[in-house]
DNA sequence: ATGGCTTCATAGTGAAGA
């Protein structure tokens, strides 16, 4: 079983990447972030065409998140129970008996902003949410764009980065809190190429000169953990002409 | 160098992303 997360800036933008990009890697689930697009404007027909389902959670303008998979999702869920947000983050739903969660984490801004509150509010809330959902769902996957690099490898150049939003102490302990629930960073299971990311900014030539950050995770549950053989990072559709700031990861599972 | 691009909502610029 392959799963993958993508944070596609713009579905409307990226749906021909997106198109290519599972005609090509067959996943059976893919997690979108920044789908940016309305409910009903959703494309749910050339998914379909491709052999796709999808269920997503979608606003204008601003984040928006999907799961795209090849077999029938079941016991949706949108947003964090418990937690009023107006923002589309969170879509959960089970496919082939696995739990599958995709997040959109919020960005923060700037350490000290109201962003930055609202981002450690939101990952505190997921945090008090994931401990009840792990134990309904022991095979539980959470995928997404965390806006959080967990070490100093996964920054380009960690000294300029130093206490910045997505590298900041609080937003670290609140990624190793939720991992201290029983979800593992599966990329790091693995012997990694030095400098790996998942997200370079449009600015600067930062994707040629790889000046980026590790920001998109896949964590799983023991079980999943344990049947993990790769975590990889495709850089190919960063390549292409207008591509998304962000490239996907993806995670193989045997036995599922 | 606190910018640099890209997207979206707009109809000329501004916000937001990371």
């Amino acid at each position: 079983m392959k799963i993958a997360t993508w944070n596609v800036n713009s579905l409307k933008v990226r749906l021909p990447h997106v198109l290519d990009w599972l005609a090509t890697n067959q996943p059976d689930v893919l997690c979108l972030q920044e789908t940016k697009q309305e409910d009903l404007k959703f494309p749910s027909d050339e998914l379909d065409r491709a052999g796709y389902q999808a269920v997503f959670s979608g606003q204008k303008t601003y984040n928006g998140v999907a799961i795209v998979c090849k077999a029938k999702p079941a016991d949706v869920v949108c947003g964090i129970t418990g937690f009023t947000d107006e923002q589309k983050r969170l879509i959960a739903a089970t496919v082939l008996g696995i739990r599958v969660v995709c997040i959109y984490v919020p960005n923060g801004q700037s350490v000290g902003s109201d962003k930055y509150q609202y981002k450690l509010a939101w990952l505190a809330a997921l945090h008090a949410w994931l401990k009840e959902e792990i134990l309904r769902y022991p095979k539980l996957a959470l995928l997404g764009d965390y806006n959080i690099a967990p070490e100093d490898r996964d920054v380009h150049d960690p000294q300029a980065w130093v206490g910045n939003v997505l590298v900041s102490g609080p937003e670290r302990d609140a990624l190793h809190e939720i991992e201290r629930i029983g979800l593992h960073d599966c990329f790091r299971q693995f012997e990694q190429p030095e400098k790996s990311y998942t997200w370079w900014d449009y600015r600067m030539m930062a994707f040629r000169r790889n000046m980026g950050l590790r920001i998109d995770h896949i964590l799983l549950s023991a079980p999943l953990a344990k049947s993990c053989t790769a975590c990889t990072v495709d850089r190919a559709p960063r390549k292409l002409e207008r591509p998304s700031d962000h490239a996907p990861v993806v995670a193989e599972l045997a036995a599922y």
